[in-house]
DNA sequence: ATAGGGTTAG
């Protein structure tokens, strides 16, 4: 579908750079329709409805006069309106339907209708939610911007479209009404408050929804280049976040995805282009942290050159700059949202040590707008880091862990920054690659508050876990444990390969390698069946990480070898059952394509190397840096 | 009455 319909993207993107051009396909669309009686009869209806709004406000002094004879004698719409939300707000929509079908067409208004459309959205009714709104078409009541807007946003509410071809097909009737209605007021006043981008922006939102691009761009392109009807910071934020989740859908590294990609970023850059130019012709439109958000997670999926772009609107409007390069003032809130978006692009660009650079200047400048999801972020950058072979990254990122138990304590937002089991996993990734073993241990300590020397050679009596406070003993799941008996094993001690193995053994094997266990304070299956697939992946790697530490430990037996001691026989029955698992398991053994990102070797990629070779001029510019300016940030 | 995570990676 993405690919058939990019030729016409090309097309209309082309068209752009000619009003002209556009301003015919406006009028084209709007005069297609039908006669230009159609047109007439709509003209005559927005003067009715203006004709409505006088006899409103007449009523109203009428009201305040005391002259309530006629209020007597029939129920004011707005007091219907106030019974009938009520009736909704029980349950009874089907039965305040029926009561507005009922009234006197005196106590029924657009309003009136418009607030059953809304209640019906509200309850994912949305075909109704379109019947009610041509019932009141047919009962000669005329639809105005609000009502365009209510129904509008009454279908922005549905979730998945693919089986909902007729609601769409009426989605697209609704828009060509309003843009027929649009036309009309424009003739008469082109400033009316009933012209708004808003009922667009929701249609627009829809199809992008329905994954109708090629319509999207084209209602898109047929809006004006100023007033009203121009794109507003809401539509462009539509626009540049659609262009994100296409790129999200697409899946893999194979060409046709990449150019995908790469197209949805430049039409990101076109879009973003014409939104500036807008703004420096003086356009009402601020540029916030939600544009911004959007265009960066619309770029970090497109070719180099287009992060590269990403990188420089993160510079000139968030004020988020390299070391050694000057950022200018920021115009825009660093959110926490933006923020965690602006570091998964650093990751997702390879650009790991800005990523940390960024983390840690936020540290001290406002350290309590980050989250932990923000700190997952560097600390994912660190095993990234380890995993191109720099070996001094685990200490960096188990300093950081620390950081965050800290704020814990003495920040206000306690909650938010608390280290989760996905936390601990990453700088455990850290500490494996890094091939520490100190480091892994002390953080094997503050996640489950055990101690370390407990399951040390000479420690006697059975471990004993310090209990805290819910949610703060943190149990290793298997991928968890994978790392921590890789990292025992990297280190090459048998010291520390022993105090591993008892560390196994304490919990269990089978902890790690049977299917979720539901005991408490152990992980849960995080999420559905991706989690179940690395499951079986961290298993395999724990088990035969182990089977290889034991080989170290207890000599193979031979005629000769000396008789076991009994802590050796339970090492080699682990054994076993670690071989035997992956034994029966051979069959669910993980292919190359069941890798977990963490696990990826990115030595050997281009942008890795350049990545690595790029270290020591960094980390030079960030210590000058900081001696030049300490703390220049700060107030 | 319009945008606004927590499954952004494979």
């Amino acid at each position: 579908m993405i690919r058939n319909a990019r030729p016409a993207i090309v097309a209309v993107t082309r068209r752009i750079s000619a009003p002209q051009v556009r301003a015919r396909a406006a009028s084209t669309a709007v005069t297609s329709d039908g006669p230009s009686s159609s047109n007439l009869s709509v003209l005559r209806e927005a003067e009715t409805s203006y004709k409505e709004r006088q006899q409103r406000k007449h009523d109203r002094v009428a009201a305040v006069n005391g002259d309530n004879k006629q209020e007597k004698r029939l129920l004011k719409p707005h007091v219907l309106s106030g019974r009938l939300t009520k009736l909704c707000e029980e349950g009874k929509l089907d039965e305040a339907v029926e009561m507005l079908k009922n009234m006197p067409l005196d106590a029924q208004n657009v309003s009136v209708w418009s607030t059953l459309v809304a209640h019906a959205g509200r309850q994912n009714r949305f075909q109704l939610a379109y019947q009610l709104h041509t019932e009141m078409k047919r009962r000669g009541i005329k639809p105005d911007m609000r009502a365009y807007a209510t129904l509008m946003a009454a279908f922005t509410k549905v979730t998945d479209w693919s089986t909902r071809g007729k609601l769409l097909e009426n989605a697209h009737k609704a828009y060509k009404n309003y843009v027929e209605y649009t036309d009309l007021v424009k003739s008469r006043n082109p400033n009316s408050p009933e012209l708004s981008v808003i009922p667009i922006n929701a249609y627009l939102t829809v199809l992008s929804k329905a994954g109708q691009w090629q319509q999207m761009f084209d209602v898109y392109n047929a809006l004006d280049d100023d007033g009203p009807l121009s794109p507003g910071p809401i539509t462009y934020t539509i626009m540049l976040k659609s262009f994100a989740a296409r790129s999200q859908q697409q899946r893999g590294d194979d060409p046709d995805t990449q150019a995908a990609r790469a197209r949805n970023a430049s039409d990101a850059r076109l879009v973003w282009r014409q939104m500036v130019k807008r703004v420096e012709n003086g356009a009402d439109i601020v540029i916030d942290s939600q544009i911004v958000d959007a265009v960066v997670q619309a770029l970090a999926h497109g070719r180099p050159a287009d992060q590269v772009v990403a990188f420089d609107i993160i510079r000139d409007y968030v004020g988020l700059a390299k070391p050694g390069e000057t950022a200018p003032h920021a115009s825009v809130e660093l959110s926490r949202v933006l923020l965690s978006d602006i570091l998964w692009l650093c990751n997702v660009a390879k650009k790991h040590r800005l990523c940390i650079h960024w983390v840690q200047q936020i540290m001290e400048r406002d350290p309590t707008l980050l989250d932990h999801g923000h700190m997952e972020h560097a600390l994912a950058a660190f095993g990234q880091l380890g995993a191109m072979g720099s070996l001094t990254e685990a200490p960096r990122a188990l300093q950081m862990l620390e950081w965050m138990l800290e704020q814990e304590v003495t920040g206000p937002h306690g909650q938010q920054i608390r280290p989760t089991l996905s936390t601990y996993t990453l700088v455990l990734v850290a500490c494996w690659r890094g091939k520490d073993w100190d480091s892994t241990l002390r953080t094997f300590e503050l996640m489950s508050g055990y101690r370390g020397e407990d399951f040390a050679d000479g420690a006697t009596g059975t471990p004993q876990m310090k209990q805290r406070s819910k949610g703060r003993n943190i149990m290793p799941d298997a991928a968890a444990m994978s790392c921590i008996v890789r990292a025992a094993l990297a280190s090459g001690e048998p010291e520390d390969m022993r105090q591993c193995v008892r560390i196994v053994r304490h919990f269990g094997l089978q902890k790690f390698i049977s299917p979720a266990d539901d005991a408490d304070g152990w992980a849960r299956p995080r999420n559905a069946q991706q989690f179940k697939k690395d499951t079986n992946f961290y298993a395999h790697k724990t088990a035969s990480a182990l089977v290889e530490l034991i080989d170290e430990l207890v000599p193979k037996k031979t005629d000769e070898s000396p008789r076991l001691s009994a802590e050796e026989r339970e090492w080699a029955a682990m054994r076993s059952e670690a071989r035997n698992f992956l034994k029966t398991q051979k069959h669910h053994r993980p292919g190359p394509e069941a890798t977990p990102a963490l696990e990826e070797h990115p030595l050997g990629s281009e942008a890795g190397l350049a990545a690595t070779d790029d270290a020591v001029a960094w980390e030079r510019i960030s210590r000058e840096q900081k001696t030049s300016k300490p703390r220049s940030y700060l107030h």
